[in-house]
DNA sequence: TTGAAAGCGCTAACAT
DNA sequence: ATGTTAGCGCTTTCAA
């Protein structure tokens, strides 16, 4: 900045005013500073900038999800982008792999370079550590789950209903012997769905089988491990619920052409109405999580100081056949 | 800082020391200084920190995509992401939506703020105004495209190879009317896929047929009707190739059930094994394409200053069924 | 082992 | 309309 003022006689107030687009300059003394700038390709250094205009903050926002590469992540990242690349913001972006250490980690590595706000996909651990940050004014939002004990606005969907839904459409087709396989217990999306699949079945006044449950599920092969188990049981399940993408997938590895166990998942896949049959699931709209959680936290970053709101998106139940099965009902 | 110095009573810089884990304080000093942190919640501000300290950057690289949304991206900027905060870096990310502004604009956000090095998915556009920030020190690899005119690392895969692998294996199982359905032409591995589709049609003495190739196309419902009109044709194809996994969608979405055209494509589908009949695709493996040029950018923050590299990674052709038909091979 | 002074690049607040 | 001074939070350098 200085040299461009040199190069441009002035001094560096007014590059600063120029570069700022400031009132209050000459037209042609704005000229031969911009003519500088060009010349010596000077660009400003915003780190400098937001560290002296202590108010303004540092129009930078993190974005700390599970895992990046899962494309319900992934949608939601670019949904969140969007909304901060409109206002002029830039996004820092983390997994955390559901590690409380590496959520810290993470959190911690964006705090110190101070971003005005967090959207945050809460991992099970403790969140006591944003205490601090928050009374030195970084807004935080949670999406997808919320943080225990924390007290900021969150985003998430009806995972209970959803599930409970998808469960009733299996008992509603003649299912009695429905198996649930999920991620970690721990995981809060997790606990809900199970939930609400034994809410389904409590229904109907059905107990909820421990042999057909399975927790912990992280993969598709470890899915189709477990569900080939479920099938030496004496009284195998004649139905599946699956409590995310990754597990539905696992378990579509392990049912025959065709299929001889119904399949209904939570989370829809781009294949999935046109598969043999075509897949029923509870679908959830990233896009839309992601989005809202942004504009939440805009409008925190704006000022707004109101009590902490709490919003449940809906899901969508998209009826296409594989809960049907096997074909005795139509 | 000066709060923690005062409580602790003694002199900032003895803070900073204690606080960057510096050699040559007294461990009761420092042991007081500790507690004044813990007491006061204090985090240094890294922005600060890397203001004064010209030399040893900001520890922040920027990850620029097509599209975050998109799977293949996603996967690769976790992979970028993985290797970013194994080296205690934090990523800046942004997507372009193959818009040469929007690319400029990202770009400028994140020089304005020091990072270090930037992973770049080039648009067509020009690439001068990256010039003035690398003779600044802000180092740039290029993945999955190279940029026109800047000679800088870049990670691309073998896309011309793998398309002409691809549609061989059309030829091999009888087709000859093979349509060619593609993303905008201007984009590097659009063009090179094309180039491999004609170059496999040539090796057999065959001309491309004009009106058997599309492109620009940028959905799955414009793919499909791109499809809908290809067989209006009087003599319409009997294979199609896709050029990226959209597309693939797209093309899947207009064929019957079972298909009366046989499809292969480009990128890999989760679900692809699982269609019937199951799908042809050539494959690239976008972590390897993330973790690479990210290993090369810290190469080249930590100080190697060679000549620019080109890597080329393969692509892998998963023969699966999908190639063959209709049925008149086997 | 500790601290004082100066300055990284920029801008708020006050001159002129 | 432009410039001067001081200071954002930290660290380099040098002195004690």
């Amino acid at each position: 900045m200085k040299d461009v003022a040199r190069v441009a006689g002035v001094s560096p107030m007014t590059v600063s005013r120029v570069v700022s687009g400031e009132a209050g300059v000459a037209p042609d003394t704005a000229a031969r500073v911009e003519q500088a700038v060009r010349r010596l390709g000077y660009q400003r250094n915003d780190n400098a900038r937001h560290l002296r205009q202590k108010d303004l903050g540092t129009s930078t926002i993190g974005l700390v999800v599970d895992d990046l590469a899962n494309p319900f992540y992934a949608l939601m990242a670019r949904s969140v982008e969007d909304e901060a690349h409109r206002r002029g913001y830039v996004v820092l972006v983390g997994s955390t792999n559901d590690e409380p250490r590496r959520e810290r980690e993470v959190i911690a590595a964006f705090t110190a370079r101070q971003v005005d706000g967090l959207i945050l996909v809460p991992t099970i651990g403790g969140h006591g550590f944003l205490k601090q940050p928050m009374r030195a004014g970084t807004r935080v939002v949670c999406v997808d789950r919320p943080a225990r004990g924390l007290a900021v606005d969150t985003v998430t969907v009806d995972n209970r209903a959803g599930a409970r839904r998808a469960v009733t459409h299996l008992l509603d087709h003649g299912h009695t012997r429905i198996a649930y396989l999920g991620d970690r217990y721990d995981i809060w999306t997790q606990a809900e769905r199970h939930a609400g699949y034994v809410a389904a079945l409590t229904d109907r006044g059905l107990p909820s089988d421990p042999a057909l449950v399975r927790h912990g599920l992280r993969s598709r092969e470890g899915t189709h491990a477990a569900l080939a188990e479920l099938r030496e049981l004496a009284d195998p399940p004649t139905a599946v619920f699956t409590s995310n993408d990754l597990i539905t997938l696992g378990v579509l590895d392990g049912v025959g052409h065709p299929p001889d166990v119904a399949v209904v998942g939570f989370d829809d896949l781009p294949l999935g109405e046109r598969l043999d049959p075509p897949l029923t699931v509870v679908s959830q709209d990233p896009v839309a999580l992601g989005g809202t959680a942004a504009n939440l936290l805009f409008s925190r970053i704006e000022g707004d100081s109101s009590a902490p709101r709490s919003v449940i998106l809906l899901t969508r139940f998209v009826e296409r056949g594989s809960g049907r099965l096997p074909g005795r009902n139509l």
